[in-house]
DNA sequence: TCTTACTATGCAACGAGTTGCACAGCAACG
DNA sequence: CGTTGCTGTGCAACTCGTTGCATAGTAAGA
């Protein structure tokens, strides 16, 4: 249950309550480990009675008050301990994949149906790439001069960039194949 | 719940027992579908019951008996109809970037401590990499030829060694990076 | 004014996946 | 003879994640 670690992570980046928390999910974090609303909000709550994070009460004019959440010594503590940790082999769940070798067993409209929803998929993360390359341009627009998180944080983006442009040259294979059948 | 769908592909790429497809799950499909035995066996028994395969009692010489299953024509129609329906957006779970970012926050003594977890992983990956450009040459020596099907698990075997390339340049890439903080 | 969207938190039920264990017989090795 | 490993099937308990719903106030636009 790395979703606990991944907080950590993001409570040590930045300080925030569970709603920020669950923004952030959506963005920046999220584009290596998704999170709901939902699901954040009850592992704040048994890592705070764990003693991993603090919350403070901060009211708020005109909404509702939020619970701001920072990670304790204890929190960092739990992090360090992970980190030394192997890396789980991760659990591959490829959807498309399946989908690519079924085709062998639908008929021409079934394949059609198929090379557009690839279409459909590659136009996606067309568009999420670009998204991470400006994303890129902003907020690392001097490689030099980076502090020791910034760094972390680019080489980490720059996975995600290498990994849509081989999806992309690998998806323009795949409906090559699928035309040709 | 789409081990129900790979189960039905795989069933129809050649039927067999649930041992045996759990044995391909741990190598052919489980390159893009992981799943246990016991995991295997509970959704059989439910696609059994639900009309979508069928076991026949094979009795055997020294062994126990197995159940030999198959896709049935409602089996395919539900295939079918998954092959219709948008992929969904894959839930990202990438523990390692999230320990790259965490190292921000430990000491010298846990980022060594990192860096030989990276050294393993790709050290992992090299060799898995390695398995799937043997498995090419000995699955598919002439590329023309090929049937749909064999056309199909090439382009996917495919992906996963350009996802593998990718992976590794990255990796050297994030050890640069460590090693350099 | 009504609807939509945003901030902010949370419960309840369900479904899927993991972990641990059990049974049963055979084959091969030391 | 005992251990390990393979074939073959399965249950039970647990954790994790998803989906749907609820509450509550503010702000902006149709």
């Amino acid at each position: 249950m790395a979703l606990e670690h991944a907080i950590l992570v993001s409570l040590l980046e930045q300080p925030g309550s569970g709603y920020e928390l669950a923004r952030r999910f959506e963005r920046s974090i999220g584009r290596f480990w998704t999170a709901t609303h939902q699901q954040i909000y009850r592992v704040l709550k048994r890592m705070e009675s764990d003693g991993l994070v603090l919350a403070e009460e901060i009211g708020q004019d005109g909404r509702p008050d939020k619970r701001r959440f920072t990670a304790t010594g204890p929190g960092r503590d739990v992090l360090a301990e992970w980190l030394r940790a192997p890396v789980q082999p991760e659990a591959v769940r490829h959807e498309l994949a399946v989908k690519i070798r079924g085709a062998a067993f639908t008929d021409d409209a079934g394949r059609t149906g198929l090379i557009g929803e690839v279409e459909r998929y590659r136009a996606e993360h067309e568009a999420l790439l670009y998204t991470y390359i400006n994303g890129e341009k902003r907020d690392f627009p001097d490689l030099d001069g980076l502090d020791v998180g910034q760094r972390l944080q680019h080489v980490v983006l720059k996975g995600g960039i290498a990994y849509e442009r081989m999806l992309l040259d690998w998806l323009d294979d795949v409906l090559d194949t699928l035309r040709a059948l």
